[in-house]
DNA sequence: TTTTGAGTTGTTCGA
DNA sequence: GTCGAACAACTCAAA
């Protein structure tokens, strides 16, 4: 073993590839040396779709890149972690190994393993609180989001001068072996990688008059218009933390010169709140991960229709809006939140397959593919999860088309085989007259699928096939 | 312990 | 076309 001549410690990366404010590693400087490292986990890595491995492999590049910087670098190792600590520590001299506390079922036992043999400090930092902390007044969990909101406001918020600026140099010991950098594909078009590009979202959103934070209450709802923060993938990783987004949220509503500007800002914070929610329902009741988290819905009888299941995954179903949002999913591997919710009920309801089929394909397409909010949100969509939809809300397809993309844009731009349909007609293509379907040059059931399912008899089915596993006395 | 008010994102039906 | 009620009761959270 190879002492270095100042205390070490491993900042160990995973889901925090950013340098300001990062208690993790703000834990590691206290120590002294600082080794980034991270482990390429295979039990992750093979969960991971192409494109959120691609963003993530480019994400570390960045961080490399800033470290080098900074007189530092990152170090790449694979395999099962405690293994590969092990090995660090033994190699560096390193005393303690500093980490963001992540709380997934995997992620709580993996440190759990490493914690049983070395030296490990979890801080907080993927969350603004710790979801263990907010909790009812006898300790139990929230399972309705409105009170946990109101007890996540209670508690003490964070201010701009509680950020910690990114260190300006970092005392790294050398000789420490790293496999090369992995590969990310071609820099990703609409989510370049990166602290600094999460940065420049992040202020571009929240900035005065120009920014999209005022008009949120309102066009977060328009898939065809940027109303949304698009940071979702970068707060997945924590090219941003959820803190700085917080009080630029919490500085925006302060700003605010108009209740709708406010109403804007305090929706989106409302966001944040609930990515913490569904992180600490999932922390609390860890059987959600696979399945219903209630027990008169682990019954229902899904269809088990495969080759519909695959018809909805390519985005062919019929209905423009559901497969706008598919073929999104699969063009970009992210989807407009309101369209994620309507391809998401469309599954679950509609098509009566099991949601765990549609959350397993999202997780596994989605840039910012998290288990945690991806669980909660199919869970709240199929009314499975707590404090969910009531069974008789569901989201019409075309109505939502009309409302929410009343043009078509968003149709068109996703779905261009149905560029040409007229706007009384994009949302429901079928109802196409023939001569106009060949004035148009598209025949629909050639060209564009025909409706998989009639909306009113599917609604129907499901209505019945939910109140039937609730009739059933759970075991 | 009991009571009370409330519950992200909707749709349909009938007046 | 617009509006309000119904949809099914239930469970949660706090007083």
């Amino acid at each position: 073993m190879q002492a270095s001549p100042k205390p070490t410690a491993i900042w160990w990366v995973r889901r925090d590839l950013r340098l300001a404010d990062n208690p993790a590693l703000e834990a590691a400087r206290a120590v002294g040396s600082v080794l980034p490292v991270f482990v390429l986990d295979p039990h992750l890595l093979s969960r991971a779709g192409r494109r959120r491995t691609s963003f993530l492999f480019a994400g570390l590049r960045h961080l490399d890149a800033s470290l080098r910087q900074r007189g530092s670098r990152l170090i790449i190792r694979e395999g099962e972690p405690a293994e590969v600590l092990a090995g660090i520590c033994a190699e560096s001299g390193a005393q303690t190994i500093t980490a963001e506390r992540d709380y997934t079922p995997y992620a709580l036992q993996r440190d759990a393993r490493v914690a049983s043999r070395l030296p490990l400090h979890l801080t907080p930092g993927l969350t603004l609180h710790p979801p263990d902390q907010v909790v009812r007044r006898d300790g139990r969990p929230f399972t309705v989001y409105t009170p946990f909101s109101r007890a996540w406001m209670a508690l003490p918020l964070p201010g701009p001068g509680d950020l910690v600026p990114p260190p300006a140099r970092l005392d790294t010991p050398s000789g420490i072996a790293s496999l090369p950098l992995p590969e990310a594909e071609a820099q990703d078009a609409e989510f370049p990688a990166g602290e600094g590009e999460a940065l420049r979202r992040l202020e571009s959103f929240c900035a005065p008059g120009s920014g999209g934070v005022w008009r949120y209450a309102s066009d977060r709802n328009l898939p065809a218009v940027e109303g949304t923060s698009l940071l979702s993938p970068y707060l997945r990783f924590g090219m941003v933390s959820a803190r700085q987004a917080a009080i630029a949220a919490l500085r925006a509503a302060d700003a605010a010169v108009s209740p709708e500007a406010r109403g804007g800002a305090h929706t989106w914070l409302s966001q944040l709140i609930w990515r913490e929610f569904f992180i600490s329902i999932l922390f609390a009741f860890p059987h959600a991960r696979r399945r219903a988290l209630r027990p008169d819905l682990q019954h229902v009888r899904w269809t088990d229709d495969r080759q519909t299941f695959e018809a909805w995954c390519r985005g062919e179903t019929g209905f423009p809006m559901v497969d706008a949002a598919m073929r999104q999913l699969g063009a970009i591997g992210w989807v407009h939140n309101r369209a994620r919710m309507l391809a998401a009920s469309f599954l679950a309801k509609h098509l009566l397959l099991d949601w765990r089929w549609g959350e397993r394909w999202f997780l596994q397409h989605l840039i910012d593919g998290d288990l945690a909010a991806n669980n909660g949100g199919w869970q709240w969509v199929a009314g499975t999860g707590t404090d969910a939809a009531p069974y008789f809300r569901i989201f019409n397809p075309i109505l939502q088309g009309q409302r929410y993309d009343p043009h078509g844009d968003y149709v068109r731009r996703w779905v261009p085989e149905l560029r040409d349909v007229p706007a009384p007609f994009i949302h429901t293509p079928w109802r196409l007259p023939e001569a106009e379907q060949r004035r148009l040059g598209i025949r629909i059931g050639r060209d564009y699928p025909s409706p998989l399912v009639e909306l009113g008899a599917a609604r129907q089915r499901a209505i019945e096939a939910y109140s039937l596993s609730r009739r059933r006395p759970s075991p």
